[in-house]
DNA sequence: TGGACCTGTGTGAGCGTTAACATCTGAGTG
DNA sequence: CACTCAGATGTTAACGCTCACACAGGTCCA
């Protein structure tokens, strides 16, 4: 030991010796456990601060199977929605005390998932998050057992039915409620959804929501035209929309979609917000820069974050029973695309 | 052990004894040690498939301290260019066979650096890679002193000078002489810049590359004006120069800007493509469909991710030395915004 | 035919931590 | 004043793996 020089760096029983004291007082320290008297603890806090001890958190791994680290699986898109929502969540878990590791899938095939999982597990992770946007996930997520709670950040209404499943996610079908309320209350009474591809949870909760609003307000709900979640998907439409009869209304299932839709319609020579009124989906950045601006829904996505962790710590905590999913509300935002 | 009814899972040493060796073959077997009979070899797979053993990785780490994970450290930001960067990156590790724990940071300050990477080292990544945008960074690398490589990923003027320091990047300065190419080439004398904020090594180097191309086709570049990253921004310099004197092109430092300028420009009732011509940066997703489509630079950021990626397995190897930074060269995709 | 040298395998000692138990001290109690 | 008991500390044994070495048996050449 004394010709280690400097090599390796220091490990408890290093410090234990400097302080005078055992390695297992060390660790008491380390571990605020209450029965070290505080001059002890003076001394061997002392002591790390002189060597620069770090505890081997490998060494620790190995012995309790804990490891302060989340496992986070996700789309790999830079769509706005699951970006977000990796960046707010690792912010949050972070704040908790949690190390966030991740693994990006650009698709959610059983095996893909499987080999995600398999790497946390191996790394001893203590839960796995799985950012689930699409029903792709709902087959891979549902073959898993696994020894360490799973949370889903996801509307996903068929999943949130199933006993045991954690999951939160932001209420989409709320969100598409107040768009559908926005525009019908502006007097329109034809409000055309343009949907989102239907193997995604959030195209699905729109859509119903939109449904449902409709009929909530007596009106019948044209039939949507699904699309997919680019801005080129919504120019398609609005092609063809300008092409034919135009709607009084539109609900686009996000911004992108909305956006493709304002540029077919600038091409066509339609006024957007006057010869028709969009609402769209997100307000992703620049969204009050479109051309109009676009009246949109946005997504609280910090809170869905937080909401995540303390799903999390609760099941992590024992509270295992199934849990009721918990929906963050979004808010809708009036700009000029839907009406001046 | 025989006691053990499926309460920890499965060790080496079960493994061992299901196949009748010893637990250091079937270490060897899974590091694919060459000198292994191919009937053990194939007792021991059988064996590790039948208990379904999975290998400690916190054990392993603690002995070979090495944990086939890398440390990201990136902005908490949902912007465009880190977003994608992550994203990309991950997936090339992954490819790699190394996992990916991820630290997003509000500010890069010195503190909230070290501690970043402390927990990275406490947890024994093999290295560590910093998405590096801004020079609030520069300073908080520059006191690193740690055991392992770092990587920047960042266009980095300044930091690329600097011996030992490792960094990939899109080469930002080129793209904005395509930009500016792009725009003299098209007939216009005098190419205004709208940059970024100017700690953004990205918006330094697209500013000088703006300059460069302007001197090197003899024409004097006017004074730039300095904004934000946004839409916002963009917008609100788009209103003063409305307002003024109206120049013939503008290369504007990123596509939010752009589409802050169009909306402010399309306010003003100036025609963008013909009254006054636009270039941006990055291609964001939906770029092709601002009003008008903008014309803009596309970065690659698959290939920045795998960059990353050899040049960490170069400083893994042992070449540590300094290095040449490593370039993506982005290229042009030309739009209406530019004129018809 | 003997030793030098490979190939395949086993043995034992850590790696740095926590958990369980052992030990020692001094204060409080009847 | 012996007796319990809590508080503070030390001792020992895992945890599951890799590494360094030992060793058996075979091959090869002098």
């Amino acid at each position: 030991m004394s010709t280690d020089t400097g090599a390796r760096p220091p490990a408890m029983s290093d410090v234990a010796l400097a302080a005078g004291v055992s390695h297992q007082t060390v660790s008491r320290v380390l571990n605020g456990h209450p029965s070290v008297r505080p001059e002890t603890r003076l001394r061997v806090q002392d002591a790390i601060a002189r060597l620069g001890y770090r505890r081997n958190s490998a060494a620790r791994a190995l012995v309790t199977r804990r490891s302060d680290t989340l496992g986070v699986v996700t789309p790999a898109s830079a769509l706005y929605g699951p970006t977000s929502t990796l960046v707010a969540f690792e912010e949050a878990a972070r704040e908790a005390g949690w190390y966030v590791s991740v693994a990006t899938m650009r698709r959610f095939t059983a095996d893909s998932m499987r080999a995600a999982v398999e790497h946390f597990l191996d790394h001893g992770v203590d839960a796995l998050v799985v950012i689930a946007p699409t029903s792709e996930v709902a087959s891979a997520v549902q073959g898993l057992d696994v020894p360490v709670p799973v949370v889903l950040i996801s509307s996903a209404i068929e999943l949130r039915e199933r006993e045991g499943v954690l999951s939160v996610g932001v209420d989409q079908r709320l969100g598409a409620r107040l768009a559908t309320r926005h525009l019908l209350a502006r007097g329109h009474t034809r409000v055309l959804h343009v949907a989102g591809p239907q193997d995604w949870f959030d195209a699905q909760d729109r859509l119903a929501g939109w449904r449902e609003e409709c009929e909530a307000a007596g009106v019948t709900a044209p039939k949507p035209v699904v699309a997919g979640w680019s801005a080129d998907s919504g120019y398609e439409v609005g092609r063809k929309l300008a092409a034919g009869k135009l709607p009084e209304a539109i609900f686009a299932a996000n911004d992108q979609l909305a956006l493709g839709l304002e540029h077919a319609f600038w091409d066509a020579g339609v006024r957007v917000g006057q010869d028709v009124a969009i609402v769209g989906f997100d307000d992703e950045v620049g969204a009050a820069h479109y051309l109009p601006p676009l009246t949109t829904v946005r997504q609280d996505f910090v809170r869905l974050g937080s909401l995540a962790i303390d799903v999390l710590r609760q099941a992590l905590g024992g509270l295992t029973g199934r849990e009721a999913p918990r929906l963050v509300p979004p808010e809708i935002v009036v700009r000029r695309s839907s009406g001046v």
